[in-house]
DNA sequence: GTATTAGTCTATCAAAAAAATAGACTAAAT
DNA sequence: ATTTAGTCTATTTTTTTGATAGACTAATAC
């Protein structure tokens, strides 16, 4: 299960996908309209525009917008940022990777599974953009 | 990610697996063989037991085993019955459902894509068994 | 029938992660 | 200069996860 903050954090990207060459959205505007508690958006945006997903612009008609069309981000790309691991356990994740301390990942039967399920997620996610996650 | 109580879990079932129709094996053994604190051990092989995965037999000899064939029982049941929601939001689960409080499901882009993602890994944990699970 | 073995149950406890909040600071626009 | 709005640091609260202790009960063996 994804994480309260990594919910928040698809639910702002989906609303300022939607908002894509409006310009800058105030920060409270996207907190109100998703119901998400506003210094905690704070943070998750900020992470956004530090990986280079978002900019933003301070004083009077400020906000935040999207840097690229929104179809150029993953949602794999967007939960890493903000959620960590999409594999279901670590030692076979990607990006989190960890080690076992007691089974041989040539041997082990649970690491194939998950690795077959953890292929198949990301097939998924790597497809799907922000674009995706825009309301109709 | 999964919880380490489901690892665990699963790690304990595939040795289970593994000596199926072989008797009952002690929890302790299980413990030693895949690093796995005891008394944890004790709370989630009850919990297989409630939800009718797994006998036990107690005194000299006793232990625990498989009711059935390994291939009986799919990953999906097995994480379901000790870890919970294998959807990645509450709105998409199957038997964790809740509602989200901010969005229209029938509009909701987020939950639309997550609803793909959900049947795609569900499509996996069904078909694959606690068999899998036993390393070679 | 009593000693031993091994699972069962109840009760906590500790640590870590997640979620939320507060307030001072800085940049930009009018 | 003032107002607006994002930035940064710090702290707190809550929840979840992971781990432990010990008394109790059922079954077996002798």
């Amino acid at each position: 299960m994804l994480s309260k903050k990594t919910q928040y954090a698809l639910k702002a990207l989906g609303y300022l996908a939607g908002k894509y060459g409006e310009g800058p959205v105030l920060i409270s505007t996207i907190s109100e309209a998703k119901k998400i508690p506003i210094k905690f958006l704070e943070t998750i945006l900020l992470e956004f525009k530090q990986a280079g997903i978002l900019e933003s612009k301070k004083g009077k008609g400020g906000g935040y917008y999207l840097v690229a069309n929104p179809k150029k981000t993953s949602l794999a790309s967007a939960i890493r940022i903000v959620g960590g691991p999409i594999a279901l356990i670590p030692c076979v994740s990607l990006n989190f990777y960890e080690k076992c301390t007691d089974c041989d990942e040539a041997t082990c039967g649970l690491n194939k599974a998950m690795l077959i399920t953890r292929d198949a997620t990301l097939k998924i996610l790597e497809k799907k953009t922000l674009m995706e996650l825009v309301d109709h």
